[in-house]
DNA sequence: TACCGCACTGTTAGTGACTAACAATAAGGG
DNA sequence: CCCTTATTGTTAGTCACTAACAGTGCGGTA
């Protein structure tokens, strides 16, 4: 059989990635981003150097890695079609960050900070927002087949998400004592005007 | 003195640094840009890598570099304060577009073409946008002296950037055809509502 | 239970981006 | 003409990352 597979082994592999990126991100947060090598972060997890590249194919990645992004292109893909982009767009980011903030807390804050203060990391991550965008397009199918459609998707797309950033930045300043969908909401209505996206 | 200082030196060092970087261009377009080396283009620009690195301290650089970028957040700062954030942030940025299609074009088409299809070159181009972004909040001065109004500020302005990011795609897609300030406002318009940016 | 395939890991050697430190050259100002 | 200094070249080194090969233990199979 091919399929269902391992259960000790995944448990294994998802373990020692896990146990990786925990080491990683303490040793960035103890040193700095630049102040621990990947051979710093094999020695600390207990594993070769070799091993952290075959989780994490780049050093970024050990505080980038984080499933919850093509949630939001389903969750946008799943709305109805009625409503403007922006709205739709919106909503989905304000749920999908509803549901985010419910996980754990200090780790994804310690990974936001060092994603704005280091820039290879803000670089990065802004660049997910970019293929994040493309996905939320591309979610829409029909509905932007005409290139048009499928322009202006994307341009609001991108600003919905930039929009987002800008929360997450305040969020990580406050030390994510806010309410982060609020916080989302607040950008969006920022940007594209009060009471346009969402209320409540 | 130390002001009004080299003349024929300045000309020396500006005149390699553009050798340097027409070099790499050509070279990235040619090979891919994993395909050509620092050293490579040191060799083609003939000079040693180190002054290579010296101009670009990155190899990013090479592509990105780009002085039009502060000149957006000076000509908001001098728009009036009357409008919303949005119009003047979009206003400024069709302007500076204006004038940036009116230089070169080859050059700038292939350096973005580079950009957009490179995730490094993509990931460093987007954080420009957020450096861009707290220029534009800074330069708003007085009036965003209050956090939320300048929270509110961020997020429109990286918001319009976003928007405007979406418009260089497109405008890289059509090789240069469509008209670039024409292809913004109507991401802005896209993004932020019929017609000309905003209302209410 | 014994066997075999494969996922996971470690080791080694290498490439390429980037830095630090020192020496050589040439432009600018007095 | 002399002194300062900006610019460049050279060397040696660090670090992120890759390719290739070998060892080990889990998983299914006979």
């Amino acid at each position: 059989m091919r399929e269902r597979h391992s259960t000790l082994r995944e448990q294994r592999r998802a373990e020692t990635q896990r146990m990786i990126q925990v080491h990683a991100v303490r040793l960035f947060v103890e040193r700095g981003y630049d102040g621990a090598t990947v051979n710093d972060i094999a020695e600390a997890a207990g594993v070769s150097p070799m091993t952290v590249y075959r989780h994490f194919p780049t050093k970024e990645d050990l505080v980038l890695v984080d499933q919850n992004a093509l949630l939001v292109a389903e969750q946008i893909a799943a709305t109805p079609a009625g409503q403007p982009l922006v709205r739709r767009i919106g909503n989905a980011l304000v749920d999908s960050a509803r549901t985010l903030a419910a996980g754990d807390d200090r780790f994804l804050l310690a990974r936001l900070r060092l994603m704005i203060s280091t820039p290879a990391l803000r670089a990065r991550h802004l660049d997910n927002h970019y293929v994040l965008q493309q996905a939320i397009v591309d979610g829409l199918g029909d509905e932007a087949a005409d290139p048009d459609v499928a322009f202006q998707a994307a341009a609001a797309a991108s600003a919905c998400l930039a929009a987002m950033h800008t929360a997450l930045v305040r969020w990580a300043k406050d030390d994510g004592r806010t309410d982060l969908p609020d916080l989302i909401a607040k950008a969006l209505a920022a940007a594209f005007g009060d009471g346009t996206p969402r209320r409540g």
